[in-house]
DNA sequence: ACGTGAAATGCAAGCGATTGCATAAACGGA
DNA sequence: TCCGTTTATGCAATCGCTTGCATTTCACGT
């Protein structure tokens, strides 16, 4: 039989308003007797019924976290477990528990979202790397559940008064060029994918490129689809390809790392030197670029940052501030290493 | 303002009992008013209050997913989140919600799984590869709060009462060695790992050696850290020094696949040939060593079923039924590609 | 000694559902 | 026509906690 507040009242002698005060640290309660009671709650192992709780208060202490439904592709994987760990290392300290769904339901289709906004059964959401449209956005609002965007480009057009954490793709895209423009003159070849952020990050390579003087016809562009395979397979094919033709690559940049690993092992095995003949730069920063041979020069995503800036902004939002919305862009980190 | 039980009762005329009988599906209303109710529910776009249901009804329709404290430790990672997308999956057709956890706090050491149990907070709990402690095990029970260990060899000593569903490593050893022994004679190197689950691994590995009439003296046996830098720096090593001494392994078992394709690249960097020169298998079939070059030979874990399975078996608990715990181990698959 | 305000505590009404029990309506049989 | 069932519905208590307001207690100033 659980413990309730009636439990503790009647083990000393008080009535539940006097208990429920006490364990809140109600300021009405001398601190002698908030003492007595919370030893006495302690002993008994009383703990708030969180149902109860969050019928009462209009609060569960629970918020969902929203990862993209593609999830479990791989090359995303790898990506969203840190972050989730991330998130719940700061949401803990916070007291604040995360529930994860996905936006919908792989079956009927129905909104997870709406369906946790109305069962009320969350206080706010945490949005990865995903749209939300318009029919969710609205429910949110109108059930004043405050949501916050992160890792995701803000578009304009969709939730321009929403906050948004970012990686500063057009910085990043920026930095790989730089390091690129290091090793001399050539073409590069810029492997892109489909998506805003990939666009972002080519705008910015573009940007430097010319600002350095150099020609934009020295980039190719093509677009994989972030996977390892794409970059074993249809780069390194390329770069091979235009060495042999007489016109080398002398860098290549991969806009997701594991494209960049898979470049870097069929290279490495088709004998092209890295980083001598051609440069490699890749994106992301994940775990296993470090230890590759050779270790794979990136541009770290700062995720840490951005989980922590979300989070922070959203255990506000929770605690009824009501901040001006933020479109956050943070700067991400050049990994300079072997390639 | 959320539509209650009430307003749905004051549109229709009705009692909230009515109404909450209707949309509950009780046998004791008539069809016709079920209908009717229903459909002003669903214009008013009405949805159960989970606080209230959950103190009204004791469930709250979510359970807990508590993963290893080691989740971020990359090796790892790569692996659970494909479980936790599988685990989602399953449980959302059931209408059941997911609170993922870390065990015990990381700031304060205190026990999340107390913590949510004693608030009541979850119906029941998934533990991934984790051990607990008695006195979470003993919260629980005292709660009458089911519980599920899943991929986590069953320790008899510390709950032979509760449901285990694992992979059968020693078969997925056995997998490993067949595959090694049908190269023929010669040494080979066992990479293993600290757990019972390696363990596990290595004494399939030894039997089936065993049984195909091969001598133990054959197996070097080395413990590493599964990573990928592991793999491509000292089993590679020892491998190539290996050969250039005179006694050339035949074939390396990494116990993790990580492991596996550093080895892999190193040894395809070193110019040792795989798989003519040494064999090289693998353990878990990690998406990424399919694209790899070459492709991994591994044992595949069994995921999906052992997920399904646990995740079933959590529904039936948590529906009230009380089966014999189950100690169920699911064989692996053995994924012979090119090494 | 007494009125007064502050401090401590309790009462009881919610919060939004569920459900046992009571009641009312409808129906069928004699 | 009347009674006993059956069927449909409602009343009100309950789940555990919060909190506005009322009440009690006490110290203090006059």
């Amino acid at each position: 039989m659980p413990v309730t507040l009636k439990d503790i009242a009647r083990l000393a002698g008080v009535s539940t308003s006097t208990v429920s005060r006490s364990l809140n640290d109600s300021p009405l309660i001398p601190d002698e007797t908030r003492r007595v009671i919370q030893r006495i709650a302690r002993e008994q192992g009383f703990s708030f019924n969180a149902s109860a709780r969050g019928l009462s208060l209009g609060q569960t202490g629970t918020i969902a976290l929203i990862f993209p439904d593609y999830f479990e592709r791989f090359s995303i994987n790898l990506f969203f477990s840190s972050l989730q760990s991330h998130i719940r290392n700061v949401l803990e300290r916070a007291q604040v528990d995360v529930l994860v769904a996905f936006p919908r339901s792989r079956t009927t289709g129905e909104s997870n979202v709406q369906k946790l906004v109305m069962a009320r059964k969350i206080d706010g959401m945490l949005v990865v790397n995903n749209e939300m449209d318009r029919a969710d956005q609205d429910c949110l609002r109108a059930a004043g559940i405050p949501f916050v965007f992160l890792h995701k480009h803000p578009e304009d057009t969709l939730a321009p008064d929403a906050d948004y954490f970012c990686t500063d793709h057009v910085a990043g895209g920026r930095l790989a060029a730089q390091a690129l423009l290091s090793s001399g003159a050539g073409r590069v070849l810029l492997v892109s994918a489909i998506g805003e952020e990939f666009d972002a990050r080519s705008e910015g390579f573009f940007s430097a490129w010319a600002e350095a003087g150099r020609s934009k016809t020295d980039i190719d562009v093509v677009f994989g689809d972030c996977s390892f395979e794409y970059g074993s397979g249809e780069v390194a094919r390329r770069v091979v390809q235009a060495r042999s033709f007489g016109s080398p690559y002398r860098g290549v940049f991969c806009q997701t790392d594991l494209m960049a690993l898979g470049t870097l092992q069929a290279l490495g095995l088709a004998g092209v030197e890295v980083p001598s003949e051609v440069r490699v730069v890749g994106y992301d920063d994940i775990e296993l670029g470090k230890g590759f041979m050779p270790a794979l020069t990136t541009v770290r995503q700062p995720l840490q940052e951005i989980t922590e800036l979300a989070c922070h902004r959203l255990l506000e939002l929770l605690g009824g501030a009501r901040p001006a919305p933020e479109h956050r862009l943070i700067r991400p980190e050049l990994m300079l290493r072997a390639t």
